[in-house]
DNA sequence: GCCGTTTTCGGCCCGACTGTTTTCAGTCG
């Protein structure tokens, strides 16, 4: 047989057959089956042709015989019947085209109806020619928006998204300022970004106000925003200097609740939401919930919209129509970790390697902030371009942590390494090394490009040293450059559990290592985590707000995370560990 | 094409805004 597609390939494949099925002129409802499992494929965290050779994949959501048998065919075929027929009467092209802002599947068809365009490159020529000018239906604007687009080549791959890391503080920073505007009672951040998703496509703000045109105006004017994209009377779509998206949605204090919940989305979760409550009769909108007689009620907070469809408040971590809708109805949605459970850092740097504080910065910024204990976690030798300390400066440095500590009170301050993992395998320090330490990470640093089963065989190797407690950034992987390495995650989680050794929510907005789907499976293997700043600077200890999002969105509880527990704990996993080794 | 407290057929979420139109289709989220 030939190499199973991976899970990337197969939605393609559908999200092709999708597209140019509406190109087609087919069922919407047959063409979003299509877009629904060409969503669950991507998220799958097995391979999805396997799932379906064997028969299995109708037991995922919204796949059923039709997606499962077209799967087989593609995987012992390699391409899918209906669909090389479909693309004998539509190029493949028209499906680019219809991602064109302003166009979609009805102009694409005209297109290709009145002016035979298949593809990028014909409109490309077409436009030159002035061929368009004439297309009933497409007008001024619309041509010009296409040459604007068309020009743009990197525009062409569909909006940039922001990561988390730039998004929050600036959409932070847009509600602190906006809700200064008059006649605005609320405002929060909404959309992905509440949800906790690592990146964006834009910046979603959900607004109660008195006077939107005051709040519309607010935002036009604001310094961060270059221009206005889009204006209407409750929305305002705006544009910053550094070309990330503002929607501005405002409506009535009365039914902020509703607003809220609408635009925090995501669209799979609301669909469902209101798939469900038309089933009792009810029409959820954005307004308020209307009831068959036509009356409608609104709503000031979530938990009342909630209710109302006889729900438990979900938190918005979870809405990604994973099932949420079924603990909430069975009022099982689990309790979440916040930041409020986290006691202390567990991975700081000073620098002594490459953070920019000194220990005594660091200490003071521990107790600003209330912190039990901080775990200073200099690198290891080997990271030499970082100030790696070797045994010599690892245990002066220990000297002037004891000595620090002595002084400090209830703030524990405790000595540990982020020493590394070998690229040849074993770590950085000798055990009788790290016996001296109150803790340690172990992270990867090299060898990224090893195969799989090396790569996590030295993991797993670290995790079964009883010295060490948190394996750090797992997976080595970096936001928009280094892609996941790749890890025998169940392996890994296992050897985690057995040694007792929790695996790292690195919650450096960079890293996100592990990222929610992987910390998920961790979780519900059993296995503990830690989320961990990873600070190398005062501020960035603040970054572990991006873990406990991270961990949110894997349905940790605070029993799952390792630094919800008391120093003591901590400390006493760690002895007894040593002890049974 | 999927699915079920309306269950193997007959439904399938809801509204804002733009552009090209004279009352609304198409796109977007």
């Amino acid at each position: 047989m030939a190499d199973i597609p991976s899970n990337a390939d197969v939605a393609a494949a559908f999200a092709l057959l999708g597209d140019l099925l509406e190109i087609d002129g087919a069922s919407r409802h047959r063409v979003l089956a299509y877009r629904r499992a060409t969503e669950r494929i991507l998220d799958a965290d097995r391979s999805f042709a396997r799932l379906a050779l064997d028969g299995r994949a109708v037991e995922l959501p919204d796949i059923g015989k039709t997606i499962q048998a077209k799967t087989v065919e593609l995987v012992e075929t390699g391409d899918i019947a209906a669909l090389a027929t479909l693309r004998t009467r539509l190029p493949e092209g028209l499906a680019e085209i219809a991602r064109l802002r302003g166009l979609g599947p009805k102009r694409a068809r005209l297109l290709w109806d009145a002016a035979d365009i298949g593809d990028i490159a014909s409109l490309r020529d077409a436009l030159a020619a002035g061929r368009l000018d004439g297309v009933s239906g497409l007008g001024a604007k619309t041509i010009a928006s296409i040459a604007a687009q068309l020009a743009e080549p990197e525009e062409l791959d569909g909006a940039p998204r922001v990561a988390i890391g730039r998004a929050l503080p600036l959409a932070e920073r847009l509600v602190a300022d906006l809700g200064e505007a008059p006649g605005v009672e609320a405002i929060e951040i909404a959309g992905g970004l509440r949800r906790g998703a690592e990146s964006v496509h834009d910046i979603d703000l959900a607004a109660a106000t008195t006077d939107p045109a005051a709040l519309a105006a607010a935002l036009a004017e604001h310094e961060a925003v270059s221009r206005v994209v889009s204006q209407g009377e409750h929305r305002v779509v705006a544009e910053t200097h550094s070309a990330v998206l503002i929607e501005l949605r405002s409506g009535p204090p009365e039914s902020f609740g509703n607003l809220l919940q609408h635009l925090t989305g995501s669209a799979a979760h609301n669909t469902r939401l209101r798939e469900r409550a038309v089933r009792i009769g009810l029409s959820v909108s954005e307004h308020g919930i209307t009831d068959s007689a036509g009356a409608e009620a609104t709503h000031r907070t979530e938990a009342e919209v909630y209710a109302a469809l006889g729900l438990a408040e979900i938190p918005p971590e979870l809405r990604e129509d994973d099932g949420e809708l079924q603990l909430a109805e069975a009022g099982a949605v689990p309790r979440l970790v916040t930041g409020a459970d986290l006691r202390g850092e567990l991975h700081a740097h000073t620098d002594w390697s490459d953070g920019r504080a000194s220990l005594k910065e660091m200490i003071a910024a521990a107790r600003a902030r209330d912190y039990e204990y901080l775990v200073i976690t200099d690198h290891s030798r080997r990271q030499a371009q970082a100030g790696g300390l070797d045994v010599e400066r690892l245990r002066r440095q220990g000297e002037v942590v004891k000595e620090a500590a002595a002084r400090l009170g209830d703030l524990v301050l405790a000595h540990g390494s982020e020493v590394d993992v070998l690229p040849g395998g074993g770590l950085d320090f000798p055990d009788e090394v790290l016996a001296e330490l109150d803790f340690v990470v172990a992270s990867p640093h090299s060898g990224f490009t090893q195969p799989p089963e090396k790569f996590t065989g030295r993991l797993i190797a670290a995790a079964e040293n009883p010295y060490v407690d948190v394996i750090g950034h797992p997976t080595g992987r970096m936001l928009n450059s280094r892609d996941h390495r790749a890890v025998d995650l169940d392996a890994l989680i296992a050897a985690a559990i057995l040694t007792d050794t929790a695996l790292e929510i690195n919650a450096q907005p960079r890293r996100l290592d592990l990222d929610a789907r992987m910390a998920r499976r961790a979780r519900d293997a059993g296995a503990m985590l830690s989320i961990d700043a990873d600070a190398h600077s005062v501020t960035a200890l603040d970054f572990r707000r991006f873990g406990v999002l991270v961990a949110r969105r894997a349905r940790l509880g605070p029993d799952q995370v390792l630094n919800t527990l008391p120093w003591p704990e901590i400390a006493a996993r760690r002895a007894r560990r040593i002890a049974a080794a």
